[in-house]
DNA sequence: AATACCATCAACCGCGCTACT
DNA sequence: GAGTAGCGCGGTTGATGGTAT
């Protein structure tokens, strides 16, 4: 028996995401936590399969998305951690808080690529290309690496061409690959295995320094300033930089409960891994509710629409905003 | 000003994996 | 072990905005 289609797809709604759409999944979602996908779009009022809520709610919506241009170190480390595991863009999207695969995944094709051959490297292999005569020859073949693994070096000895995209980085302090980490780096090891090897590479501290204190500003909730959109839009688009409203105005954001933890490095202050993720959900309260995933990248939420019920539901939602965060995936992060 | 071309990225599609029965 | 359901992942597509002609 073969495979059934994920949903029903008649009569469902494709193409970009509306911000009633928006607002309808993450009210949901506030609401009841993530749950069983394929339940989502009914239980949400939403013409959509489940499938196309999680990519929108992962993707998208999820509170602590950062957003914006990748910074040179995390391309950098993409570019590392490429090398090292190839087209997982999951598994680096782990290493970088706050990304998305598909993020990631687009940056990689439409800047980094680039960025590379730019500099003589293969993107594919991350070895410097032979000459530009044979640059068509390497696209050809990199092209054909469609599903290609990570790179299984010719020579032993021989190491990805290590690119160091940012002066303010201390090259000194940048840690070394492990000898054994592209040898091992056949990924077809265990994950636990493939994070040991990885995780050192980005020191926590370095990884904050690089870009989170230098492109997260840490401000108060009283110092945010909401932007706000010309009250002639009439977009539908699932755009967020085009539907700016007054919704997260309605929030009363104050009266959020926000349990941030700082140190003096303007850190966060979190120590989750993958393995004692459920277990600290309790007693972790460090979370980066006021960075700029939060701040500078949610005012889709912000909507035209003075609708006091939705609003009330968000008012609601919001005090479980805390504990939905404890409960999201995305902390799973291995970094912290 | 109009058109063509290019770059970007959100969203979709199909497959693989895992858990469950 | 086989069948099924559900989720996640990676590749691809298409809409949109920007730039060049």
């Amino acid at each position: 028996m073969g495979r059934q289609p994920c949903c029903d797809k008649v009569g469902l709604k494709k193409g970009p995401w509306t911000a009633e759409e928006d607002k309808k999944l993450i009210s949901f979602i506030l609401t009841n936590g993530q749950c069983c996908w394929r339940a989502v779009p009914k239980l949400a009022g939403l013409l959509r399969c489940g499938k196309s809520c999680r990519l929108r709610w992962t993707n998208y919506l999820r509170p602590d998305l950062k957003r914006g241009l990748l910074s040179e170190y995390e391309e950098k480390m993409v570019i590392d951690l490429h090398a090292q595991l190839g087209n997982r863009w999951s598994k680096i999207a782990s290493h970088l808080p706050g990304r998305t695969d598909n993020e990631i995944k687009n940056h990689w094709n439409t800047h980094i690529k680039k960025k590379l051959k730019k500099m003589g490297i293969d993107p594919a292999t991350h070895k410097p290309l032979p000459n530009a005569n044979e640059q068509n020859q390497n696209q050809t073949r990199q092209d054909q690496q469609l599903h290609h693994q990570p790179v299984e070096l010719e020579e032993p000895n021989q190491q990805p061409l290590q690119v160091d995209f940012d002066p303010k980085v201390d090259p000194n302090k940048e840690p070394e690959k492990p000898e054994t980490s592209l040898e091992s780096s056949t990924i077809t090891e265990e994950a636990k295995e493939e994070d040991q090897i990885i995780t050192p590479l980005f020191d926590t501290m370095e990884l904050m320094n690089g870009f989170c204190t230098d492109e997260v500003p840490i401000i108060e909730p009283h110092e945010i300033l909401m932007p706000c959109a010309p009250s002639s839009s009439s977009t539908t688009s699932s755009s967020s930089s085009s539907n700016s409203t007054n919704f997260l105005e309605d929030l009363q954001l104050p009266d959020f409960e926000w349990s941030c933890n700082y140190n003096d490095n303007n850190t966060i202050t979190n120590n989750n891994n993958n393995e004692d993720k459920d277990d600290d959900n309790n007693n972790n309260s460090s979370m980066a509710l006021w960075d700029d995933d939060i701040i500078g990248n949610r005012y889709w939420l912000i909507n035209e629409d003075d609708d006091s019920d939705e609003n009330q539901v968000f008012d609601a939602s919001l005090t479980q905003f805390s504990k939905m965060f404890m409960e999201s995936e995305s902390w799973g992060y291995g970094l912290f």
